[in-house]
DNA sequence: TATGAATGAGTCTTCATTCAT
DNA sequence: TATGAATGAAGACTCATTCAT
């Protein structure tokens, strides 16, 4: 009889730790030897659950949009249009250092992304995704009367992703671009802006 | 006496070389080697203009923002205030396959400058550099009263930045948000919004 | 469960190998390419079990000393006093081939211990250790009568040494200072030194 | 009409720096780059002067002997016998830090010597060569009634050429092997057997 | 399922040496 | 004589991957 073991929930573990690898040391240190040495397996089994380098990086990157999408989804509980715009955007900034390893990960991933067909439509789609939630958003908040009457949502949404990433990008860099007062400030410029459909 | 060389040249030539493999493999295909072999001259005289893979990589970045900066100050040479600062943008958005490169090797420059602390100071430096061309231009919009009265340089020219980065990294993945359509469109907002001091 | 190997075997039987080699050919043939070839692991073997060059060549010291060592046990075995400290005596001159390979060896590592802090308090561990044996014969012929009484067992031990490593050394480059006979003789003087306590 | 060089001051002056070099950092640090960064030459003068690395290396030892010599010359001047014998012992044991690197110099040049055929047959002959000074001194201190009569004065010379080898270098590894206090008991030791015939 | 031994390609880097000027 | 540009071999080392157990 095989040993039971909860596949997704390792590859999850193993994740993880190369996400975290990743935000500290870039690709260079992302190396099967050092995930398996820190997870505690050995690299036989990175590769059992991975097949291949590639793939294992892809699923640091899933598993750092997703701690991103749970973190959102909880934050919008409950909320709706402009409401959980704003906590949307709260959860994608890089406010702490959790976050800002999210950033990092997601940067190392678009340098590869960038010049590999496949993973960038791949990201595309990502973007993609990420845009449709703030539009939905955007839709409710227009229906609500928020935001100014006859604005195209997507275009919109478009706008606030843009900013999102460059906000955040920016960050990474500078500390004074990374303050919460700062975020704070932008944030409400951001809104302010749907606000009056621009 | 020594044959003489140019020596800044060279630098430029051999930067140029590795930006190019840098946009079209990333780093793993610019190898010294690989640089070496495009380049037509000999691994050793790589490292004799370069001290280690890391100068090379850095010169690769500084030969993409030199190309841009002198593609900028050509396209806004005559010009001022709003006028410069929309030629300025269309300098630095991925409109056609050479800028996009230059993207490229930005991204994956940023990506291992999120993880060094050294070189994420010179990151940071280099964004408040470009930040601040923009800023000159507004103040110009400003006095000439193409932008609101009242409003301030900084924060707009850091608000546009990061729009032009979200705007460029953006379009590296997706065919319909690197239309020249779609950018025209994008730029008149960004100038709008920039009239109505937002 | 992976293959079962003898890692303190695998790494006595690549010591072995590179310390032949050092002793052919000194530090400049001694790399882990050829290493490897001699030994018919590949590459990537040779730094499974040692952690980089140095540890490598510290390895091959280490068999070196072992070599001395066992083989000085089992020709003193049974023995003691000024008997045994004969029988150590001629277990380290490079009485043969294989002796004067050991020396060969000894030199290269000594002359970068010369310079390398950290191997250079190995380095005195290891004369100190050596001399020590010595010592622990003398002060057994001291209560022996065979050496004159009151004699200091440490300093004699030491200028035993002492001469030993002159006589060692020089021999490596002169077959005249290399006879077996020139040794014997040696050996018959060091002994009578002692026994004169000087 | 070419420039007027002292060929064989330039010579020295480069053999001193590669001596110094190598004292301290070994083979490694002793480049051909390096030597004439710290000369102020450039690389091709080095080599024109020296016929290869080897060549450069040589130069050193030789530079180093030639400090040796003139050590000792100028301190048994005017002497002779036991008391000349003395002096020049003093001059060869690492005492200092100088006469410390002299030896480190030594033992690199060995280590590679023990290995070629062509070096171990040269570094006979100056063995040869240093042990002859010692045993004119003796023989000049046999006639003198010093040492005691029918003593033979190559062995003697032998004898105290080897401890003399013997103390150097393991002072070198051991700050208690060479304090000036152990080292001036250790000549007066040798000076001793001497007289003794032994 | 899991281990880690083994492989060998590929990386950056350093170096002695040659040579045009 | 002198310079330093250029070469190309060779070094240590790291890594993803395969595979026998």
């Amino acid at each position: 009889m095989p040993k039971i073991v909860d596949h997704p929930a390792r590859r999850r573990e193993i994740s993880a730790i190369a996400a975290t690898l990743i935000a500290e040391g870039g690709m260079e240190v992302a190396t099967i030897r050092e995930i398996a040495h820190r997870s505690g397996y050995s690299k036989g089994v990175i590769e059992h659950y991975f097949n291949g380098k590639a793939e294992l990086i892809s699923g640091a990157l899933d598993w750092v949009n997703q701690g991103y999408a749970s973190r959102a989804a909880q934050a919008t509980f409950g909320l709706s249009g402009l409401a959980a715009l704003r906590k949307r955007i709260e959860a994608i900034l890089p406010l702490n250092r959790a976050v800002t390893n999210e950033w990092k990960v997601r940067l190392v991933f678009w340098s590869t992304a960038a010049i590999e067909t496949e993973l960038r439509t791949q990201q595309a789609e990502r973007f993609e995704n990420a845009v449709e939630f703030y539009a939905s958003d955007i839709r409710v908040a227009i229906e609500q009367g928020d935001i100014a009457a006859g604005s195209a949502a997507k275009p919109l949404a478009h706008r606030l992703f843009a900013s999102t990433i460059g906000l955040s990008t920016t960050a990474l860099y500078s500390p004074s671009l990374s303050s919460k007062l700062y975020f704070r400030d932008e944030i409400d410029h951001l809104i302010h802006r749907l606000i009056l459909g621009l």
